[in-house]
DNA sequence: AGAACGATCGACT
DNA sequence: GTCGATCGTTCTA
């Protein structure tokens, strides 16, 4: 199987959120793989973030996923609008999750468009603004509440190494990457957890 | 039953 | 940079 085993999801989420990095999500709709390589990621983790929906084991109908075994998707609906696709992380029973806040288009993109934008033609501010926000994310692979709870070791939605795991040719090597680490984004009301420096992304070097 | 609040986005000044 | 859209989830009573 091509994607990543549950083994992968079940540790720790600051260091799975920095190894998610460069991998390739795939969504598979009607048959058609939609694949991002994942530039962006955030960690959250209830035992003690206050940013996260399970902070101090809070369980309600909601949070229920993030008590899922680890390689689940826990995605939820944001802002009236929006949807957020997270990982399901941890031993089973310590609810926490990884965030995919970005993802470059590797395959599908014409699909992918047309989730987006429909018939709008293209721009050059279109393009930029594909996919780098995790609204953004769930709205071009048509993720949505029907998919909350997936088993990300199934064929549906999962993550993989590289493009030769699902028979599609290898990508050019992307050379002169570096890892960044910041803090989250939007949850200024999370006290001292604001500043933990939990979002991570790849980002070209400069010059 | 009612109210407050978002792990966001896109339009606009 | 600011701001409004929009509604499920959660909490209060």
């Amino acid at each position: 199987m091509a994607s990543l085993p549950r083994e992968f999801y079940n540790g720790d989420t600051v260091e799975i959120a920095q190894k998610l990095l460069g991998k390739y999500l795939v969504r598979r709709l009607d048959g058609e793989p939609l694949v991002g390589r994942i530039t962006e990621t955030e960690a959250y983790l209830g035992r003690c973030d206050k940013a996260c929906h399970a902070y101090g084991y809070k369980k309600t109908a909601r949070t229920s996923t993030l008590f899922m075994e680890p390689g689940h998707a826990y995605i939820y609906f944001i802002y009236g609008m929006y949807h957020c696709l997270n990982f399901v992380t941890e031993p089973e029973g310590e609810p926490a999750a990884v965030l995919v806040r970005a993802i470059q288009p590797a395959a599908g993109e014409e699909t992918m468009r047309r989730l987006r934008f429909g018939d709008a033609p293209m721009t050059a501010y279109r393009r930029r603004n594909f996919s780098n926000g995790p609204g953004k994310v769930c709205k071009a692979l048509f993720l949505s509440s029907s998919e909350n709870r997936l088993d990300l070791t199934g064929d549906t939605l999962f993550v993989c190494d590289s493009l030769t795991d699902i028979g599609l040719p290898e990508a050019t090597p992307s050379a002169g990457e570096v890892l960044r680490s910041g803090p989250r984004i939007g949850i200024d009301y999370a006290e001292e957890a604001r500043d933990f420096p939990w979002r991570f992304w790849l980002e070209k070097e400069e010059p």
